[in-house]
DNA sequence: CATCAGGGCCCTG
DNA sequence: CAGGGCCCTGAT
């Protein structure tokens, strides 16, 4: 990685967000589940992360035009409580930034991190639930999150498929370091995304070197299809569920495990498990029902149950209880975890 | 050493 | 709607 070419970010400006309270910060922003690639770095009250975001937001509906996005890095700094939330980010970029850009990048940062959340309901309902009250309690003021665009979420969806996490990590900083631009910023270098259409003059026998395998293909097809205006993360935001849902499984290679993720964690979608992949099925037999992971429940059975006890919380129960098995796991060994996570 | 299934998905029949 | 093939890796 030291030989890699490295743009250095000289350009600083501050913003500060107010998030609805209660807040928790850290569990927020970083997602122990998450596979840990180099576009990002997490620790307790700060986080780091790069984002390439366009000059214009694009008129609803439209397509970006002009000058090419933005390459940024960013620092999100815990200057609150969970009571009297604050976020000071510190945006670091090669030119300046202008008020109407900062303006955009701050309403698109609290669409990501959900930072305007109201949890008040969800948190009265469940607070005396058995199972979910103290985990609510324990992580009050949790979001859901995720920190890339709708192109960058889709590449991490096919690195996830198919294949263990030391593979999926292996092969993302591949990507990175053919396509990607390693910034450097506030001490840190993390790598950005490419865009779509720097990998149309890319062959898909070149990608194949990177031991992507088949995936090539995937990432070729849906590259092409964002540069064609085919796909507008834009306009998906505001179309209905199901039209969301239709437009995401016509992408080559995004089936019906990856479109349950992006409708939730790209779409903010709390309502509704529509796919329990197998991985996911055994830990939540474990989870829910202290079952046998290897004789988990039906993949049915789970839908169903989540849907009576969670209603249109579902997701977001889900999360909290998943979260919290995660952090439980940065502390503690959990046996029968370990053997689920294909390392 | 070989074989095989897997944190899916596509395509075929 | 069931089942084979796909890149690779790690388990057996």
């Amino acid at each position: 990685m030291t030989d890699h070419n490295c743009e250095r970010l000289t350009s600083k400006i501050i913003l500060e967000i107010i998030p609805t309270s209660p807040f928790n910060f850290d569990a927020t922003f970083h997602k122990p589940d998450h596979y840990p690639t180099q576009d990002n770095f997490w620790e307790p009250g700060v986080k780091w992360q790069t984002m390439v975001w366009p000059n214009f937001v694009p008129p609803s509906g439209g397509t970006s035009r002009g000058k090419p996005p933005e390459k940024l890095g960013l620092k999100f700094i815990n200057t609150g409580s969970t009571d009297k939330p604050k976020i000071t980010v510190k945006v670091y970029s090669f030119l300046k930034l202008d008020q109407e850009y900062l303006n955009n990048l701050k309403e698109e940062l609290i669409y990501r991190y959900s930072l305007s959340l109201d949890l008040t309901e969800f948190d009265q309902k469940f607070r005396d639930d058995p199972q979910l009250g103290p985990i609510i309690k324990r992580w009050k003021g949790m979001r859901p999150m995720h920190y890339s665009s709708l192109y960058e979420h889709i590449i991490i969806m096919i690195m996830l498929q198919n294949c263990t996490v030391r593979r999926s990590v292996s092969m993302q900083q591949a990507l990175f370091e053919h396509y990607g631009t390693l910034l450097s910023f506030d001490n840190k270098k993390l790598w950005a995304f490419w865009e779509p259409a720097d990998l149309e003059i890319i062959t898909e026998e070149e990608l194949r070197g990177l031991k992507i395998g088949y995936r090539a293909k995937f990432i070729k097809r849906i590259s092409s299809q964002f540069v064609n205006h085919e796909v507008n993360e834009f306009a998906i935001r505001k179309m209905s569920q199901e039209e969301q849902k239709e437009k995401l499984l016509s992408l080559y290679g995004i089936g019906p495990a990856s479109v349950n993720d992006l409708l939730w964690e790209v779409f903010k979608h709390y309502d509704k498990l529509v796919k329990i992949s197998p991985w996911q099925q055994k830990i939540y037999s474990k989870l829910f029902f202290d079952r046998d992971p290897e004789n988990p429940i039906s993949e049915d059975k789970l839908l169903h149950f989540f849907e009576e006890k969670y209603g249109r919380y579902q997701m977001l129960a889900v999360h909290y209880l998943w979260e919290d098995l995660w952090w439980k796991r940065q502390n503690e060994h959990i046996p029968w975890l370990e053997k689920l996570i294909r390392l």
